[in-house]
DNA sequence: AAGTCGGGGTA
DNA sequence: TACCCAGACTT
């Protein structure tokens, strides 16, 4: 019998040591799949399990998600980071209902057409909702490519890139597609992880370059290191009672479309700032603990302000603004951060004995 | 080719 | 603390 090809080793371990169970899979439904497949961009599957079983109990099809408000996915999304994502989602679900009847595309080209999903997000859909030859390249099969073949370089940079995808491509198994596309993630998420691979246990040891040469901890070649810049940053947190004024963000830029606290640069007057911006009156309460949020490309030091409205003016129609009870404010799309503050405190009152703000060392 | 876009898991 | 994760999109 001959050596097995790397095809073949991954699709035999798969169907005895894969995962099987995933709430994603047991369907072909491409709605299902898509959704999937979406938040899992840049997120581990742990994370997302939650948030997949709220959104598909909500959204249950292709067309009760394009009838959504935007607001209400967003909701659904908040937490989970890259917002534009959530707005694709439903912009590319409208697009289906609107151009395919309703019906998810299935060539591979009208599914990569839609917004929000690129080459791999399209491959993945092709092979497991429609059995489609196709090749993917996420994180994980980055990993295992640069190992068992040696490739060196940072896979961020497109000569690698480039490379990769052509190894992924002819790798390709004549049958057995879906076994081996999830084969490929089971093992990048449960053998061939980023520190502490199990290579014991990996079917490809024997025809790998980098276990042979003792390159494992050294591939796939890390990111080259930057110091991050950082941002300073002052949130107002206006109460009035137990109501807090939100305001809605840009679509583009950080933490596009949620609602999020008004936000002020460091070191201006607060109270004078609230006046001009919603002719509000207000009573400076003791600032909160300072603490950080680091995004991919920047490091954020947030000062969180409360200030007590002494009286509740009128805000001007279509300001982005409005004023919710605490209670419908944890229920809308709002950014982690923000979130982890209302959840602590009301009214510039800490709830617990000891805040336990969010990474709020300094 | 480089920058933008979150949040959490993990060591 | 620093890196990475079922990447896509813009410039």
């Amino acid at each position: 019998m001959p050596d097995p090809s790397f095809a073949q080793r991954v699709i035999a371990w798969q169907r005895s040591y894969g995962r099987h169970d995933l709430p994603w899979q047991g369907t072909r439904d491409p709605y299902a799949i898509w959704v999937s497949e979406i938040m899992l961009q840049q997120t581990q599957v742990t994370t997302v399990i939650p948030y997949y079983q709220r959104f598909m109990a909500r959204f249950p099809d292709i067309v009760s998600l394009a009838g959504a408000q935007e607001d209400a996915v967003l909701a659904l999304w908040s937490g989970l980071g890259y917002y534009a994502r959530a707005r694709n989602l439903h912009a590319a679900a409208q697009a289906v209902v609107a151009t395919h009847g309703g019906r998810f595309p299935q060539t591979f080209d009208a599914i990569l057409a839609l917004p929000g999903i690129g080459r791999s997000t399209a491959a993945a859909i092709a092979v497991f909702a429609f059995g489609q030859r196709r090749a993917i390249l996420d994180g994980n099969v980055k990993r295992i490519l640069a190992r068992c073949f040696g490739v060196s370089g940072w896979p961020g940079l497109p000569a690698v890139e480039k490379q990769l995808w052509s190894l992924a491509e002819s790798l390709l198994p004549d049958s057995g597609i879906e076994a081996y596309t999830q084969g490929l993630m089971d093992l990048g998420a449960t053998i061939c992880t980023r520190n502490r691979p199990a290579c014991e246990a990996c079917p490809l040891q024997p025809i790998c370059h980098a276990d042979r040469h003792r390159l494992t901890i050294s591939l796939p070649t890390p990111r080259p290191d930057k110091t991050l810049p950082q941002k300073h940053t002052m949130l107002l947190l206006l109460w009035h009672g137990s109501e807090i004024l939100l305001e809605k963000r840009p679509v583009h830029g950080i933490w596009g479309g949620l609602w999020s606290l008004p936000e002020a640069e460091r070191g201006v007057d607060a109270r004078q700032f609230v006046r001009r911006r919603f002719g509000l009156e207000t009573e400076l309460l003791p600032a909160l603990p300072r603490f950080s949020h680091t995004f991919t490309h920047f490091r954020l030091h947030i000062l969180p302000q409360p200030l007590r409205v002494s009286a509740k003016a009128t805000l001007p129609p279509g300001c982005g603004a409005l004023w919710l009870e605490r209670a419908e404010a944890l229920g809308a799309a709002l950014p982690a951060p923000v979130r982890k503050l209302l959840a602590t405190h009301d009214e510039g009152v800490s709830r617990s004995q000891t805040p336990a703000l969010p990474g709020s060392r300094t």
